[in-house]
RNA sequence: GGAGAAAUGGCAGAGCGGUCUAAUGCGGCAGUCUUGAAAACUGUUGACUGUUAAAGGUCCGGGGGUUCGAAUCCCUCUUUCUCCGCCA
């Protein structure tokens, strides 16, 4: 959620922000509340100063009744009259525009960076790094979900039986590659640097709404409804949530979290090529890493934060390509995102594997994230994300890009991981 | 699931209708002393809102109520603890 602060003082720049993200109603919506900020902040102070009025009225007649003088202390009783009707009246005014101010505010998504691209769809965002050369190869090479089939490694109609489409079930080299590739994520996070944390994989509706989640993709999660819980869509929900109504020390920084959660989405409308085999499911594993930092390092760590993913990649031995996203096709809550695409060979297409995201004080703000600067004043920290790695996608790749005549091949790193080094 | 108790500042803990702008202790920060540190002593030490700065306003688990006045009384929700039951 922007601030409010920063709004009424720079809203120019703020529409033209939001004009990168081809958010429509800017206009609308900047102007409306800011009008109800300014007529907010009239009747606050009137209803500080009936407050103050009250509180001087209520603090002489204690005085009174403690010198017995009851007379007197009536009487001032009498001066109250109608204040706190009054009062009432206020603070009902004022609450109805908090909400009202409110219910428009998260409706706007973060001001995007300066650096993102212009444009609406995914074909505008700019590739910005590009790594491996796409393999070829042999003439009976096939997709992912014929190879999990022909080596029994995942049962996509046993999960359909036992859940619905999307849930599949990880049989024998399947489930321990998914294994492999969890401690192998998680090994790498560690050394570097992140502390590996084992989060709820349910959360209550404030933590949906501190990430960004809530309101704006209630569709999206599912929902517990006898507990009023939803499943988490990412670990980034529970993960970021540790830090809801935190001041941290500037010392604390930076901080860095990474773990792994199985991750549940709706995913309502998709169809087609787009959902086959492992390309999108309800539900997949994922690893993430999350920091919190200093507004000033926000965007080295961004970079640190590509890096670190791409280096996965590298070593996964998997080509693949990073994009800057353009305004139109970034996420709700995000003021710059890298997405990251391995190449799927048998599929002849980009899967996307990784986003990662400088949320800025979006997330914070919500949060009440903030921390202690060097003058003692306290102010919301910058909050990142990135996922290292999904799960799913990396698979269908290896899968594809590994086959031979003789079988699939592991990729070096995953072999201790995995305790063998050819599916077949 | 049943019965009982409790929720106060970073932590511990007092306050149970009227200077509470919340005692006291610990911790944190600054200073004195010291070559330096420790100890001791002195001071300081929350968040939000508001203002050029102040004043003022709000916050004692959340929400609502009683009252001129609520940390304190009432209702309700949540959470924690103790005992019982069930259980990986």
């Amino acid at each position: 959620m922007l601030q409010l602060n920063y709004i009424r003082e720079n809203k120019d720049e703020v529409l033209k922000r939001l004009a990168i993200k081809n958010f429509k109603d800017a206009e609308t919506i900047i102007t409306a509340v800011l009008a109800k900020d300014a007529e907010r902040r009239n009747i606050q102070k009137d209803s500080d100063n009936l407050k103050a009025e009250a509180n001087q009225i209520a603090k002489q007649i204690g005085e009174l009744m403690k010198a017995g003088k009851k007379d007197e202390a009536e009487q001032a009783k009498a001066k109250t009259g109608d204040m706190k009707a009054k009062e009432k009246q206020f603070d009902e005014q004022l609450k109805k525009l908090e909400d009202e101010m409110h219910a428009l505010l998260v409706q706007v998504p973060n001001t995007p960076s300066f650096k993102v691209p212009n444009g609406k769809t995914p074909e505008d965002n700019e590739v910005v790094f590009e790594h491996g050369a796409k393999p070829t190869l042999h003439a009976k090479a096939v997709p992912h979900w014929d190879l999990t089939t022909k080596y029994d490694l995942i049962d996509f109609e046993l999960g359909v039986k036992i859940a619905g489409a999307g849930f599949p079930v990880y049989k024998g080299k399947g489930a321990r590659l998914q294994r492999a590739l969890i401690n192998y994520f998680l090994d790498k996070g560690i050394a570097q640097g992140y502390q590996e944390v084992q989060p709820p994989i349910v959360v209550n509706e404030e933590s949906g709404y501190g990430t960004g989640q809530l309101p704006d993709k209630e569709g999206q999660m599912y929902h517990v409804g006898i507990d009023n819980l939803y499943l988490i869509p990412t670990a980034e929900v529970p993960v970021t949530n540790i830090y809801r109504d935190v001041i941290l020390k500037e010392s604390d920084f930076p901080v860095k979290n990474c773990g792994y959660t199985p991750c549940f989405r709706r995913e309502a409308g998709s169809y087609g090529k787009d959902v086959r085999g492992l390309n999108r499911l309800h539900q997949f594993d994922k690893v993430e890493i999350v920091q919190i930092v200093h507004p000033e390092k926000s965007y080295d760590t961004l970079e640190e934060m590509r890096e670190y993913v791409a280096g996965l990649l590298k070593e996964l031995e998997l080509p693949f390509r990073t994009l800057k996203l353009c305004g139109g096709d970034m996420s709700f809550g995000s003021a710059l995102t890298y997405d990251m695409e391995v190449w799927s060979a048998a599929q002849q297409r980009w899967l996307e594997v990784s986003s990662v995201s400088n949320f800025e004080t979006f997330q914070t703000n919500r949060l009440k994230c903030r921390f202690k600067d060097a003058n003692g004043k306290t102010q919301l920290a910058h909050s990142l994300n990135g996922s290292a790695l999904a799960l799913p996608r990396i698979v269908a790749a290896l899968l594809e890009n590994n086959q031979t005549e003789n079988g699939i091949k592991i990729p070096k790193v995953l072999v201790p991981y995995c305790g063998f080094d050819m599916i077949s």
